[in-house]
RNA sequence: GCCGGAGUGGCGGAAUGGCAGACGCGCACGACUCAAAAUCGUGUCUCGCAAGGGGUGAGGGUUCGAGUCCCUCCUCCGGCACCA
């Protein structure tokens, strides 16, 4: 066999591309639909590695079959280039952060030439380039006279190790930063912010119709945290005014029995003087203050906090007084840093009552409906209190149960309250009339209320109970005589815990036997029909969810996590923020005929204790005059945070070189918005949502054609080290690519990329150096076929090749390359076993050009085709060629594959029938019965039913 | 705790509700070879000599037929989390 050589025939292709500029995309050509193909531009760090290849060879595939598909593909590439691993270099090693950058670019740019993908390097974009960042600094004061960029006193993420703010996305779970792995500390400082909060709704609403995974929204909607509330507001007494909540829970507002503040929340500092216990207070929230968010996260979820002696609340609807607490499971920075609490119902606000014997007042009782005796229509509606009598005798652990014959009812015993009567009482009596007992002693509550719902048939009404269930004890089996009518209605017996299920007929049966198991009373959190309420007492949760905030005078609102976007960050090697600091006028763009504020040159990159930026020492460059009043002002110091520079870098590929707009508008109604964008999951809640963002408020500007940027979205998995751990230096298990290629080729790379996993769903896939020997083995397969040419193909090879032009471009479509490539394979096995004809094999080439692309050409010429292949139009299959005329009909009976029969492809279930009785390993398992039932699939399956 | 996603051979993974395990790796045997590597071929879920039985995290259900649909549960991964 003639050697594969892949190093020949890849540096041949790679040159023909090149000196062809076969990949250069015009932004329209007649006929052609347009496909604007993603990938998240890399760091520059230097060295490319196997992530880079799965993220970028692989959105290659896709961009070149779409290209076979006859799209006019861009398939742009770029670098992130500013940030801080450029500074940390100058800082540790002396180098100029500068050159350091485009040293990495230099030889990463040749790496990735190596890659065989069809990147259309005239559109390159590098975001530390003034030609890129003056655009930057034009977008951002494009937002800023929008309105939705402030200077803004903020407490901030400060990062002590990077000296520098960070994003709340850039923090992790458990208070670390997520670069430099630093203790995050919590500083007051003047920040530049983004009012991204201002986009929430739309940035949640405007992801239902993306055709995004379902995980991504979900995260992005999680990170958002939208929840809807509304806030009431509190009148406080003496002279302080007014206090504001937010809650969910409006429909509880009855429940309310204190109010609880957050230790920073501004009631706190203004009311202290006057307070009682001031001193106590005081201690308090210096504690509060010197927790971290470690501490809290990791501290006991025990409720502290302390009373605010000195001031109350009124209830805005009964006038009650009500004390108000501070307390640090109240954040500051959620909702209005205030709530009212409904001990009631709500965990939180529960514990803490416990904690200070607070009171509890139940208003809202969860809605049980009863589907076995539903209310009959026509029938009265009569509605009581009730309740439910648990009895349990401790010497045997068993519980007193009722039969009712005429119903088929099997319950506790049960009654209504009468009167004045209180609830324990009602159940005693009914105790007694019902079994006879009389010993009988309360033991706690168990449930209640409920508002149970059922037809009551014994006494042929509906009935609406509000129930309270109680727990007894038997203390003797001292019994009364039961009255005769009595017994007839119902008999007791007494049954083991284990025979208490929920088959029984309460529906409250599942609330009662997690009270028995847990041993407290049960706790409802969820919604239901209000009790205590005053005159909303009988509605439900959502209408009185309306009425109740109305009548407060309060209003609905929605509230979110999502915190303003920090955009500042006090490091050198960023973008300039474009802004001078004038003392009267306060910050002032510099005019848009000054862009760019060019980064200027500095010797030493330290970053400052103090939280400025090493751009405060560039003194002649901070020095300028006012553009608004001519005085002397000085420059802002502080640099963008590097996902600005990122956050609308998609735009500028559509029109890369314009010198007077970021992009003309046309050339953006050309491109936008991306049809496919392929990333990272850790991208999830920050560079997707910032340039979802960006991109958002550039449209409400009328400068970008649509509202979202990205149409589909895929995360890409991860691959891991041979010993299926996330690859790492420390770990020594990096596969480097370059080496890889140099054995292997870059076409059994990528096909073995591509061939490891689907792409579509993002899982980790450890590096396996036997299954990349398994892939160029196929690809030297693919190699010969030029010496498998027959004059003509095999009728099974050409049904193959006709089954897997349609089979690779529907699991190409939707990123499934691992099967299309198992399919070339099998395909490419027939060819080197039975032949294949020219003109067929032609076709292979092409089928093959997406995945191994230099080969492909190679094959292509070889095979006589003229130009390159991957200017070819994908192959049309030929339907009738994809089955054959007699195919295996597999015969089931009962469910059970029993056999097979050869059969026409129209053959009719009749034929078929026929054909299966007629063989002898079937007809065994029919015997001589008819079929009850018969089932045929055609052309697949037949399904016999004796 | 809440919200998503996923559980299939020794491994990566295939399967419009229609013969589970395609394709690749690994392994075994064979061919070629003095020999080895490479290559090619055959086999490879499991119990059973066989006929046949069992099998897609566990248990139930729908269906002629379930990896696939429904219910309950378990485990793993991701996101959020004292969020009112």
């Amino acid at each position: 066999m003639k050697q594969y050589n892949h190093s020949e025939i890849e540096k041949k292709w790679q040159q023909e591309w090149a000196s062809a500029r076969a990949f250069e995309t015009p932004d329209t050509v007649a006929g052609k639909e347009n496909s604007y193909i993603l990938f998240e531009f890399p760091y520059p760090s230097g060295n490319l590695h196997v992530g880079h290849w799965y993220a970028f060879a692989l959105t290659d595939i896709y961009a070149r079959f779409e290209r076979l598909r006859g799209k006019n593909v861009l398939f742009p590439v770029g670098f992130d280039a500013f940030g801080l691993p450029a500074e940390n270099a100058a800082i540790k090693h002396g180098l100029n952060p500068r050159t350091w950058t485009y040293q990495n670019m230099d030889s990463m740019r040749a790496q990735m030439r190596a890659m065989g993908c069809t990147f259309d390097w005239s559109r390159e974009v590098v975001t530390c380039a003034p030609e890129y960042y003056k655009w930057t600094q034009s977008l951002f004061l494009t937002l800023f006279n929008a309105g939705l960029v402030q200077k803004k006193t903020t407490t901030v993420n400060w990062d002590p190790v990077d000296k520098t703010v960070l994003a709340n996305e850039q923090v992790l779970a458990d208070g670390t930063a997520e670069r430099s792995g630093a203790l995050v500390e919590q500083k007051e400082m003047d920040q530049w912010t983004v009012s991204i909060t201002k986009y929430a709704d739309r940035l949640i609403d405007d992801l239902e119709p993306l055709d995004w995974p379902e995980a991504i929204k979900d995260s992005q909607r999680n990170w958002i945290g939208r929840s809807e509330g509304a806030k009431l507001t509190f009148t406080l007494s003496g002279s302080y005014g007014s206090l504001q909540v937010f809650t969910t829970r409006p429909d509880t507002l009855y429940g309310v029995t204190y109010l609880v503040v957050a230790p920073e929340h501004e009631l706190v500092s203004v009311a202290l003087p006057a307070l009682a216990n001031k001193d106590a207070v005081e201690a308090y929230i210096t504690a509060a203050k010197r927790k971290t968010e470690r501490d809290r996260l990791i501290g006991e979820k025990e409720k502290t906090g302390v009373l605010l002696d000195g001031v109350t609340a009124t209830h805005p609807l009964t006038g009650e007084s009500l004390p108000i607490y501070t307390a640090d499971y109240v954040l500051k920075g959620y909702g209005t840093g205030a709530i009212m609490a409904v001990p009631a119902h709500d965990e939180r606000d529960a514990a803490f009552a416990e904690a200070f014997g607070l009171p509890v007042k139940k208003v809202i009782a969860p809605r049980l409906v009863d589907d076995r005796n539903p209310h009959v229509e026509g029938k009265e509606v009569v509605t009581r209190n009730a309740v439910i009598a648990v009895v349990r005798n401790p010497e045997n652990d068993t519980y007193l149960t009722l039969h009712w014959p005429a119903q088929q009812w099997h319950t506790f015993v049960i009654g209504g309250v009468e009167g004045e009567e209180d609830s324990v009482a009602a159940a005693l009596r009914e105790i007694t009339e019902e079994t006879g007992y009389t010993d009988v002693r309360f033991v706690r509550k168990l449930v209640g209320p409920t508002r149970s719902e059922f037809f009551a048939a014994h006494k042929d009404v509906n009935r609406i109970g509000y129930f309270d269930i109680h727990l007894f004890e038997l203390g003797s089996l001292e019994q009364k005589v039961v009255a005769e009518e009595e017994v007839k209605k119902q008999t007791y017996e007494w049954v083991p815990r284990s025979a208490l299920t929920t088959a029984m007929t309460h529906t409250e049966m599942p609330f009662i036997l997690e009270s028995l198991d847990t041993g407290k009373e049960f706790f409802w959190s969820g919604e239901g029909i209000l009790v205590n309420s005053g005159e909303h007492t009988g509605l439900s949760s959502a209408e009185a969810k309306q009425r109740i905030t109305e009548a407060a005078g309060g209003e609905l609102v929605s509230t979110y996590k999502l915190r303003d976007w920090i955009v500042s960050r006090q490091r050198y090697w960023g973008c300039p923020i474009p802004i001078i600091n004038c003392p009267h006028c306060g910050p002032v763009a510099v005019p848009e005929d000054q862009l760019p504020v060019v980064l200027p040159e500095i010797d030493d990159y330290m970053p400052r204790d103090d939280g400025r930026s090493p751009l405060a020492k560039a003194t002649e460059w901070m020095q300028v005059s006012c553009p608004s009043c001519g005085g002397n002002a000085e420059r802002e110091t502080d640099t963008l945070d590097t996902f600005v520079d990122s956050s609308w870098y998609y735009l500028r590929y559509a029109d890369a070189k314009n010198e007077q707009v970021f992009a003309d508008r046309e050339k953006l109604n050309a491109w936008m918005p991306v049809n496919f964008y392929s990333g990272g999951a850790e991208h999830t809640t920050m560079h997707l949502l910032y340039a979802r963002f960006f991109n958002k408020a550039l449209f409400d500007l009328g400068l970008v054609p649509s509202a979202e940027p990205f149409t589909k979205r895929l995360n890409r998995g991860l691959i891991l080290g041979t010993d299926g751990n996330k690859m790492s230096k420390s770990k020594g298990n990096v596969i480097d690519p370059d080496t890889e290629v140099a054995r292997f080729g870059a076409d059994t790379v990528r096909s073995y990329l591509a061939f490891i996993g689907p792409y579509n769903e993002p899982g980790n896939y450890p590096w396996d150096p036997n299954g990349i020997v398994g892939v160029r083995r196929f690809l030297e397969r693919a190699a010969a076929i030029p010496e498998h040419v027959v004059v003509e193909t095999p009728a099974h090879v050409r049904q193959l090749v006709h089954q897997s032009i349609k089979k690779v471009a529907e699991d190409a479509a939707r990123f499934k390359f691992n099967t299309a490539i198992a399919q070339l394979m099998v395909l490419t096995s027939a060819i080197c076993k039975d032949g294949i004809g020219k003109d067929d094999a032609q076709l292979v080439a092409v089928i093959l050009s997406p995945f191994a692309p230099h080969l492909a050409e190679e094959l292509w010429q070889q095979l006589g085709g003229i130009s390159l292949v991957a200017h070819e139009p994908w192959p049309q299959y030929d339907a009738s060629l994809l089955e054959q005329a007699t195919v295996i009909i597999a015969v089931q009976v009962n469910g059970k594959v029993r056999g097979q029969v050869e059969a026409s492809k129209d053959a009719t279930e009749a034929d078929v029938l026929h054909a299966a009785l007629g063989q002898e390993s079937i007809q065994k398992w029919v015997g001589d019965t008819d079929p009850k039932k018969v089932i045929y699939v055609p052309g697949k399956l037949l399904s016999i039913v004796v």
